[in-house]
DNA sequence: TGTACATCAGTGAACGCGCGTTCACTGATGTAC
DNA sequence: TGTACATCAGTGAACGCGCGTTCACTGATGTAC
């Protein structure tokens, strides 16, 4: 053996790390093998000897991105007020403006319901595992009651955020913000983040 | 002149009809020009004689989409509880397993973030007034609370609509459904269509 | 009323291009002697 | 310690295919005489 056995590992990784930013910027009907080779510093040629199609790869990037994310949220239950924290950093425009990084469901999560049943299924897995993390931090009593709440939280969320990147009118995407905010937040804890105060907590990556 | 005047324009009637199932169904990358031609019994190359391009058939397609939910949301208002009626036909079965029929926001929002900010502002004026009719059946006092709302609810729905199409899993995509209602009504009127009812109350179109 | 004709809606083949994937190869690497 | 070598991670050109778009044409139509 010439080459130590996390050498290949870490040029997977790093193909996995372009697709997840480019997955989330352009689609995955959007974003092209050639593409994600290029952004991991590589030529197109090699991609098959790491995944056996371009499915394949979305379906580990989704895994990790939602991972990601889970773990993100994990950490953050450590605030003091973990379910507005995680409402505020989701629905700000350093997210909106940057998708590749942040959650992959806005941007993807429709090309997604046009893969076959089993793909879907491996997103399915991935999305459990992100909503009991999301539930893990929700206000409420009974474990059904915040996954019920969880899994609302979450498609109110993505689909804000769907609509703030579609919009042309910043205005109306910033409306769109704070009128979420105010459905899934008591009054006084509706304000959006200050750029001040957005710079004294950056987001973690 | 030897054809009627009407005539041409019922062709390109036809090919926005055909566009808007299969852009709903397919999205807008994963719908070809000659697809779409063959759904409306045409051959490719007529399609230039009625559209600039591809993309302006979107636009186009959209603000008819949208415009025809609008109005059907209108003349549900008569119905003695709208926003209701307008939440139990979102959140349905029906709903999600045919999408070419139905809210293009679900499988095309995500698209429409991607194209230029010039193509963004057609979209985001045929979403205006979509939302003006949704504001129209919200409950509440004042207009910008009811505008509020309607942001919300839209979110909340595209959302919940997307991920239902996403996950592989019937029970989660009822779950989804079933959290999303809890969250949006009050809990008495939260229960879903049964088939009975569904049938006796079909989808006007 | 009947026919020749000008119009133009629609046809179908072709265009250049980028896609996902394949494959013969190159050359950097750690090992064996 | 130094060198020859086997391995295989990565290269780069090529493949067939479908895409959005163009264009020379065909033939159904209503009109003019």
């Amino acid at each position: 053996m010439r080459y130590k056995p996390e050498h290949k590992q870490a040029t997977r990784d790093r193909i996995v790390a372009a697709a997840g930013r480019l997955f989330r910027r352009q689609g995955y009907q959007g974003t092209g093998v050639d593409a994600i080779m290029s952004e991991a510093g590589l030529t197109p040629g090699g991609f098959y000897a790491h995944f056996a199609s371009k499915e394949a790869l979305l379906l580990e990037t989704l895994s990790r991105c939602l991972g990601e994310r889970a773990a993100s949220i994990s950490q953050a239950v450590a605030s003091d007020d973990p379910f507005t924290a995680m409402i505020q950093r989701y629905l700000c425009a350093l997210h909106r403006d940057d998708p590749g990084t942040g959650c992959p469901l806005p941007n993807l999560a429709a090309e997604i319901s046009r893969l076959t049943p089993g793909a879907r299924g491996k997103f399915t897995a991935a999305l459990e595992h992100y909503l009991a993390d999301v539930q893990s931090l929700m206000p409420g009593v009974s474990p059904s009651k915040r996954r019920e709440r969880a899994i609302a939280t979450l498609s109110t969320l993505m689909g804000a955020m769907t609509l703030a990147r579609a919009v042309s009118d910043k205005a109306l995407s910033e409306e769109i913000f704070e009128s979420v905010r105010h459905a899934l937040l008591p009054a006084q804890k509706a304000r959006p983040m200050s750029p001040t105060t957005a710079r004294k907590k950056p987001r973690r990556r």
